[in-house]
DNA sequence: GCCGATATCAAGAACTATTCCAATTATTAC
DNA sequence: GTAATAATTGGAATAGTTCTTGATATCGGC
């Protein structure tokens, strides 16, 4: 049984396998936290929210899920200076707003045609698999 | 006495002081390894290049250099993932291309007329303060 | 140049996020 | 149902960095 109309609101449908993973209860609470709550959760974050539902859970557990969606291309990882890394259900390719002042990380897509690859010198013969933007700065009040 | 002709290859002259940091012995040496090495050392790697001058030298301090030069703007702290924080004495706007196959870092200009905040779709009134972008992949042989 | 105030340094302990390990539990394939 | 495999748990271990404390060096005023 994966869940009922009966649980708390707004339950997600999880499949019991994405792109080839399967989806233990811990690995599917664990996706659940991330879907509801889009707020780049730290896995300490993750880990006590996640408590609720699964009670014995480990952090170890939440870390190896994390790891594992992560590997899966189903999460994404994100990593602000050297803090604790935050995760991310949002796959389109995008950067990150870190707000100086609430620590609120928001999600900035790049603007249609642009592609970012063409605005920089690369060295020659370059080859890039990944692109990761961060900003950081405040929100003017208006 | 800061230094003598008689010294080791390539000496680079630093003065007293810069933006109101007080260059010490070891701030000096510390600026001098980013200067001359433009690597993007670790504090660790650092430390054991500047043991050569100043035996004495403590981890601690070299972290208190790297951070003190961080602060007052004389050198960039670079982060990948979750490494090692990196150092890196080019001061111009600049991203980060990480070969995966070598480890090497290499800097990446932007071409001119780039106004990146222009490509993203910022939430509003955000002001920015800072932009980091890091590239990972391979370069191809040619 | 001397003296108190302040800044810096050194060494090691402490801290934190994360990973590793060994034992247990769950799931799958047959 | 059983053996093989994978996942989970809890605690120990690790790595990078920061903190603490006492010693040392530097600065400004006299």
């Amino acid at each position: 049984m994966v869940s009922t109309t009966s649980e708390v609101s707004a339950e997600i449908e999880i499949p019991e396998e994405i792109s080839g993973l399967r989806m233990t209860r811990q690995r599917q609470e664990v996706y659940r936290i991330l879907q509801s709550e889009r707020n780049h959760p730290t896995a300490n974050d993750v880990f006590m929210r996640v408590k609720d539902r699964l009670p014995n859970i480990s952090l170890a557990t939440v870390y190896n899920c994390l790891e594992a969606l992560v590997q899966h291309g189903i999460i994404r990882q994100v990593n602000f200076e050297r803090e604790s890394s935050r995760y991310c259900p949002n796959l389109s390719e995008h950067g990150h707003f870190h707000d100086e002042v609430t620590g609120i990380i928001h999600d900035v897509d790049f603007k249609s045609g642009v592609n970012l690859a063409d605005m920089l010198s690369l060295p020659p013969g370059a080859v890039i698999d990944d692109i990761e933007i961060t900003l950081r700065g405040k929100i003017a009040i208006s």
